[in-house]
DNA sequence: TTCGTTGCAAATTGTTTGCACCCGC
DNA sequence: GCGGGTGCAAACAATTTGCAACGAA
């Protein structure tokens, strides 16, 4: 299958380019810490906490501060180069991927996976919920959030 | 239409009965403290925070202690009396529906609202998500967790 | 009376903030 | 050089823990 074309409006070739390009865009500096944090994601292409990160990088990178993983964490959600998922564990994982998607945690090692789920099939789920799913009267939907709980091939 | 029955496996009469007699079949005590946050879920049947709780009853209860409602509702959420869903805010918040079901989040307010989706509905999108619908290969679904977004009734 | 529970305060964990110094543009 | 960014340490917020006193069974 063709693997699907993962920039946004700018048509950068790598998700490292384009999220510099962004950078650049929106009058934000690209500094050697966002970079290790750009291509730390380039690289693993998955969920990683801001602890992780930091972990991932304070051996290349001297003298990495935690807090400027936060910060730039925040600034990459900003421009919509990455994706805030809130999991179950309460830790805030950040997400590369910044098409719509849905997600999959394995209940033993705890890893996120991506699910691409067919808008046209979202679609049909929401619209099959609308009617008088929501307890107190009318709810009106924005968006749908689906998370699959269960174990991961390596875990099974 | 008839109110579902949301006793448990014991057929107490109402939630607060019920849990005080999950909390005896344990051989755990019934205490002051952990009836008063009985009643309260007893009274609002809606989802809260420890903190939410705690201020709750401060004013009734003399001398409760936050750290004793953070207690109480990891024993109740271990005999299933409560159950705690953890909300995108990063808050813990515990819901005395320990029946299944799915959730919509008002954006604007924050509240969280039971959706009750029929089984068979759920069955369904489970298995239309089944097949390859993770990307890393077999993840051998467990259940399903569904969070609707959008704005609730007060807040449209 | 006994042992599970509580309250308090201190410890943890995840995240944010204030501010002087630094460096990308 | 300017102004945004960084590092550090301190501040916060949510939650947990240690321990002596307490009280439900």
């Amino acid at each position: 299958m063709s693997q699907p074309a993962s920039q946004r409006s700018t048509g950068a070739e790598s998700f490292f380019d384009d999220a510099v390009e962004q950078l650049r865009a929106a009058g934000l500096r690209v500094t050697p810490q966002r970079r290790a944090i750009l291509e730390l994601f380039d690289h693993r292409h998955t969920h990683m906490t801001p602890q992780g990160i930091f972990e991932a990088l304070q051996q290349q990178v001297s003298s990495l501060s935690l807090a400027t993983v936060y910060n730039s964490l925040e600034v990459f959600e900003e421009i919509g180069v990455l994706n805030r998922v809130c999991a179950k564990d309460g830790q805030a994982y950040f997400d590369p991927n910044t098409q719509p998607h849905q997600h999959a945690v394995c209940q033993r090692c705890g890893e996120i996976f991506d699910i691409q789920i067919p808008s046209s099939k979202l679609d049909g789920l929401v619209q099959s919920l609308c009617p008088a799913a929501v307890t107190n009267g009318d709810f009106e939907i924005d968006s749908v959030d689906i998370w699959l709980k269960g174990l991961c091939s390596n875990c099974q």
